[in-house]
DNA sequence: CCCCTCCTTCCATTCAACGGAAGAGGATTA
DNA sequence: TAATCCTCTTCCGTTGAATGGAAGGAGGGG
């Protein structure tokens, strides 16, 4: 049954994820569901473009001209140039890791991330997605979501750590608290050994996007830091509402945008 | 004569460059020199995987998905990873945009960029290119790199602005005071209204990168960016000495990387 | 030395890719 | 309203590029 070339290219290509950074071909051929003879083929023919690299041992990577490529796309690039010097005081401030993420389907999609010396177990890089009920980016997007989505993430909360939240009633209670009080925190939800904080950034009326930070502990600073991030989260609100231009690509009006 | 549907479709994806983020489907097919008809078809399957996506006008820019796998790719990561405390200090600092870049074949490639407020004509972008002889930077890294790869540049040297340094002698006599005094100077000879100072990365006694600040005038500070500088730069050897890990992907020890 | 895994090459068959041509949509001009 | 010029989309008979089983290295570990 025939398939045609194009789409088994990017499934080669789509063989790769945050957990799979490096591949060799037969892992590649097995994870796109190619015989070898054909992943063999259509591999050397990513690697003579650039697409894929090798690495010393002969495993596959993601080559440099993909990672150009990449660098192109215009994902929130109104918001993170508009978040970037903001992003950079809180993390002069605080020195811890920050993030930037806005909701894509039913996860959170990272589009930026300091990251800080502090050695606090942080799993998130810019580009990775993760589930919206274990993080403090994710609260904060799911609470501002529209009904449906949020229906949906409660239906399937999966346990990652001891202490993830995975009854529907109590998650829905702490997005009540996100609306009320205006931030939102995880302890070691997502790894253990790390707690969050975060908060929305409007425009105007509409939460686009949500400002974050890894910390190892909360108890005695999370008055200042939902402080600092509400005065960045704000900041960067009103430089997007001064900006001109209206960035394509919006926080993910639909569910999984890509097929 | 036919040509491999894969290699047309990466030769679609290739047609992006930082000056054409955006292409409508009839620039696309000129471009890769396809027929109209053939573009339709492999762009459809392209943004059908989301290795495409469309503005609102119709035409096509990089994905959302292809930015996700670029981000996977092992591009310098030990070498960004160790520089990034510093490159933030650095910006804190001086609150100028600053770069890290590494040499690749006879060009500079941008690893890292912190794009200050301050309003400097800019080009680079990370993920970008330039010419070596034209940026600091770049004329650091000519500094210390191969006999061969100066003789070759120094063979082309193309005029970017009036300022630009296009006699071989005069960029030679450069260079020797690069690796007298320890970095490099431009004064709108990429773009007008630019100046820039910049010092080598060293891993042991190997230039391994070099570390930029972008600035609207130098006269006056130039003595205190350099020692900010040199102290960021020494920073990064230090804790790339101590990193375990050597990165996979030097700063391209043979010219074009990729063919 | 044998066996196992992973990679590479070969080549006759066939089915997916091809692309010219015609049509749809939209904008601008007359 | 019609005519003109874009760019985009669909169709379909022909053909040659893609296919993948099988056989042949290459390494390495027992």
């Amino acid at each position: 049954m025939g398939v045609s070339v194009t789409s088994r290219a990017l499934d080669l290509l789509g063989a790769f994820d945050g957990e799979h950074r490096s591949l060799s071909l037969t892992d590649l051929a097995r994870r796109a569901g190619l015989p070898l003879a054909t992943a063999h083929r259509l591999v050397g023919e990513l690697h003579r473009w650039g697409a894929l690299a090798r690495e010393p041992n002969g495993d596959y990577v993601i080559g440099r001209r993909l990672w150009q490529l990449g660098l192109l796309a215009p994902v929130q690039s109104g918001l993170r140039q508009a978040a970037s010097p903001f992003l950079h005081d809180l993390y002069g401030t605080t020195l811890a890791t920050v993030h930037l993420a806005v909701r894509d389907g039913l996860e959170v999609l990272y589009i930026e991330r300091l990251a800080g010396h502090v050695s606090v177990p942080v799993v998130s890089r810019v580009g990775s997605r993760l589930p919206m009920h274990a993080t403090g980016v994710g609260k904060v997007l799911l609470a501002y979501a529209p009904e449906e989505v949020r229906t949906e993430v409660l239906g399937r909360l999966t346990r990652i750590t001891a202490y993830t939240v995975t009854q529907p009633a109590r998650l829905l209670e702490q997005l009540r608290r996100v609306r009320a009080e205006g931030y939102a925190t995880t302890g070691e939800e997502m790894s253990l050994g790390a707690c969050s904080v975060a908060v929305p950034v409007r425009r105007g009326d509409t939460v686009v996007a949500a400002l974050g930070m890894v910390v190892p502990d909360l108890r005695r600073q999370l008055p200042r830091l939902v402080s600092a991030l509400q005065v960045a989260a704000n900041g960067i609100g009103r430089t997007l509402n001064a900006s001109v231009e209206w960035n394509s690509g919006l926080a993910g009006a639909r569910p999984a945008a890509e097929g």
